[in-house]
DNA sequence: GTAGGTGCAAATCTTTTGCCGAGCG
DNA sequence: CGCTCGGCAAAAGATTTGCACCTAC
């Protein structure tokens, strides 16, 4: 069975090994952003003779072909998400780490404004929004 | 000569020692966004004796009291900057590792409703455009 | 067969921390 | 004088890399 991940390595010209085949596999099915770290623990179920070192140059290189977006948000360990058809932006919420995507328009469009204004060609941006659940005020624990 | 950042030293009752002198002063004539390394190179220039070590739980408790803030971008060391009167965001020029600071209130506005819409409140957020000079095709180094 | 990939351990880089002597209030 | 600080070195956490062996193509 080959993913469109494989399909994407091979058209890259990376040789499609049984970890990358893995890893493939797990990113195909992540609807989360996983870190370097869960990678590895997923890939290793299946085998667990894998080594992180791996996994971390696998990710870089599918992040350096474009493949695979990294995520550094505030503080700990990178996250990467598959490079979707539609770019979007993150809500974090921080009471559980939870990450939802999503996209407006407008936004996008005053921050080529804005660029502009200031004598720049946008090129790329990174929007976060930190926020906590509405309806819930659970006094959980903090971080 | 005492400036701002000492006199936030004293009201959140932090000691006033040397180091925290210099690296307060370091601080309050400081127009760029520097990082812990560069924040040590300047006041090691007045006082060759200070460690990292104490620039990096300076900031960190400067950081706490709400007296800085910490900024993370793409890569590398996180970098500091005076808490403003007025919040702002960043464009990185991304051919000099320039930041110039800007605001936009429709943004803001249109980020709460994006948090509402989601279920969430708003707390903080991030916003980073990157971007090169509009005019000037400078065919420098990259990086 | 060979260039590229992997495992493993050690190295790097950034940031934090334990310990203890020192200085601010 | 007591409690907070600072220096130093070591630890910790994330990521990278050197090397020798391995394998996809």
């Amino acid at each position: 069975m080959t993913n469109r991940i494989e399909t994407q390595c091979r058209a890259h010209g990376l040789r499609l090994t049984g970890q990358r085949r893995l890893i493939a596999q797990v990113l195909a099915t992540a609807t989360d952003h996983p870190d370097v770290y869960e990678l590895h623990r997923r890939v290793s179920e299946r085998d667990p003779h894998i080594n992180l070192a791996t996994v971390y140059r696998t990710m870089k290189r599918l992040e350096s072909e474009g493949i695979v977006e990294r995520q550094a948000f505030r503080g700990g360990r990178s996250r990467y998400e598959r490079v979707s058809k539609r770019h979007h932006d993150h809500l974090i919420d921080i009471e559980t780490g939870a990450v939802v995507e999503f996209k407006n328009a407008e936004i996008e469009r005053l921050q080529e404004l804005v660029a502009r204004e200031l004598g720049y060609r946008l090129v790329s941006h990174r929007l976060e929004l930190y926020a906590v659940p509405l309806a819930n005020v659970s006094p959980r624990k903090n971080r």
